[in-house]
DNA sequence: AGTTGTCAAGCTAGT
DNA sequence: ACTAGCTTGACAACT
């Protein structure tokens, strides 16, 4: 029993990119056509103001993980972009990541579906690594240790998963190990199941990030429990622990919709029967941290009674 | 001030 | 051949 509990209380709960509560967003963009330098050091200031308000918040809290927004630094990997936002705010982003490490927290980042390491046209690929680069250097910049992670899917299909795995582990063994060292996979809830992303894992030995509500739509008869048994063997000490994306099918919605408000009983559950193991979570649920208070309360709840 | 069309990027399924 | 949806917010142009 101390064992469980031990284990539980390292878990940590995070949210993704946006905080609906304290009134800021982290993610400020602009178009295109109305780039400028200035632009651009406005956006990125008014967006590390308001990521250091949300790690505060999320402090206060209890919430320790966190998954920054993708449009931190706008167009960062846009061949428009040629300002040197690292050095211009080097200061500014050691200064969070102190606080990050200071506070025990966790990060991670997750670039869009236009990341696609297994394309067939080389020009995406290399659109697709850039855009990797920014997020990893983003984090080195920061001076995060190697449990940040920077998450994608294992890309697109073509009509031949086959051969579109094997295009992504040649692709991905020639990745530079700035990007080697964050980068992980993460099952989808279409395409590439678990099963199939073990099959890369064991190539290329890149993590595993386990998506519950994908894993739901899309699997080979793995229990969670079996799941996430799986992917902890992915991760090695200097990854941190499993991260695991936890949604929920919203009722309304067509099959692979989130959810709008998390179903705590469900959750309650999910941590019952995962009991024992050790992962953070990361829950992508459409009110954001308000979800992520009620899942951090059902937690403790368990905690207090095992 | 409020409303609404549109936004860097790609793939897929459905028309 | 073409487009909506992914998942969704928020910019920016228009009333």
């Amino acid at each position: 029993m101390f064992i469980y509990k031990k284990l539980i209380d390292n878990m940590k709960i995070g949210y993704p990119c946006i905080n609906k509560s304290i009134g800021c967003t982290s993610n400020s963009t602009f178009r295109l056509k109305s780039y400028s330098e200035s632009l651009m050091i406005e956006k990125i200031q008014n967006n590390l103001n308001c990521l250091k308000k949300i790690l505060e918040f999320n402090l206060s809290n209890g919430i320790l993980f966190f998954r920054i927004s993708s449009d931190i630094i706008p167009f960062a990997s846009h061949p428009i972009c040629t300002f040197d936002w690292k050095n211009y705010f080097s200061n500014e982003l050691k200064q969070i990541g102190e606080f990050i490490k200071q506070n025990n927290m966790r990060i991670s980042m997750h670039p869009d579906q236009f990341v696609i390491l297994n394309a067939k046209n080389q020009e995406i690929i290399d659109k697709s690594i850039k855009e990797l680069m920014y997020h990893c250097e983003l984090l080195d910049t920061m001076e995060l240790d190697e449990t940040a992670k920077v998450q994608i899917h294992v890309g697109a299909e073509y009509g031949d998963k086959k051969n579109s795995i094997i295009r992504f582990i040649q692709n991905y063994q020639m990745l530079p190990p700035i990007i080697k060292k964050r980068l992980v996979i993460e099952n989808d809830d279409i395409k590439y199941s678990l099963k199939d992303c073990i099959k890369i894992n064991l190539e290329t030995g890149v993590p595993i990030l386990f998506d519950v509500f994908h894993h739901n739509c899309l699997n080979n008869n793995e229990t969670i429990k079996e799941a996430i048994e799986l992917c902890i063997k992915t991760w090695v000490k200097k990854d941190g622990l499993l991260m695991v994306d936890y949604s929920q099918q919203s009722p309304d919605g067509k099959k692979g919709k989130h959810i709008e408000s998390i179903n705590q009983l469900d959750f309650e559950k999910f941590l019952i029967e995962t009991r024992g193991l050790d992962f953070d979570i990361m829950l992508e649920i459409k009110d954001k941290e308000k979800s992520a208070l009620q899942a951090l309360k059902i937690k403790n709840k368990i905690n207090l009674y095992q």
